[in-house]
DNA sequence: CTTCCTTATCGTAATTTGGCGATTAAAGGA
DNA sequence: TCCTTTAATCGCCAAATTACGATAAGGAAG
């Protein structure tokens, strides 16, 4: 079931996260590989995927299987706009998610 | 059972969770179904499985497992206190972990 | 056009997850 | 005690995940 990794979520979902959107988002950073990534991506924003394979104990395909998962759900971008390339924290997503898990607490 | 699923962070680790529990603690909410159980205990705090299999479209072994999954991580307790019967939320836990999440993108 | 460098994809194997029927265990009454 | 209700565990299967070597694809420089 692939369904955690397609049609990510688009712009309007920005405002409140579905549970299951939700589920989608935390099951991406559910993994230590792909949460290390992102918490790369916070300091070096915008860095190619040779960068992050040095940062982490995992072969190349490997990291790249990640990224891909993560650019699935829409936590990172493969690119900042026309012209740059290199992996980019979807900072808005990321505090869509935060304000989410809060909501679901407090409400 | 998976590496994902043993060994709940001490109380000790209430102030700063480290990007391998924040995994562990994703993983968990990584699920629709466990999502819900989180979502419904919320509101309705120390219940039964009975009442949780009800809301869900699962049998009840599979709902006692995914509660087993979530105690493992320490999400959530199988009773408050002595005496008491029943599920509960761990809400400083998953304060701790909305918090550790905004921490991530903040710092 | 070639060569190099980087990264995505393919194919595959090992492990984990998710689901449920059947069964066991535990807790409360009668 | 026995019986009923409730929930956990067992056993099994299908599907998903994770990891990696090998390979292909894409650019940049020469």
């Amino acid at each position: 079931m692939s369904s955690a990794n397609t049609s990510r979520p688009s712009p309007k979902d920005i405002g409140t996260l579905s549970p299951e959107v939700m589920a989608r988002l935390c099951k991406a950073l559910g993994h230590p590989a792909r949460m290390a990534i992102i918490e790369f991506l916070k300091t070096n924003n915008q860095c190619l995927c040779g960068r992050i394979v040095k940062q982490l104990p995992l072969a190349q395909p490997t990291v790249s299987q990640h990224l891909k998962y993560l650019k699935n759900c829409g936590l990172i971008t493969d690119r900042m706009s026309r012209g740059t390339r290199g992996y980019c924290l979807n900072h808005a997503l990321m505090a869509q998610l935060q304000r989410s898990l809060s909501e679901l607490l407090r409400s």
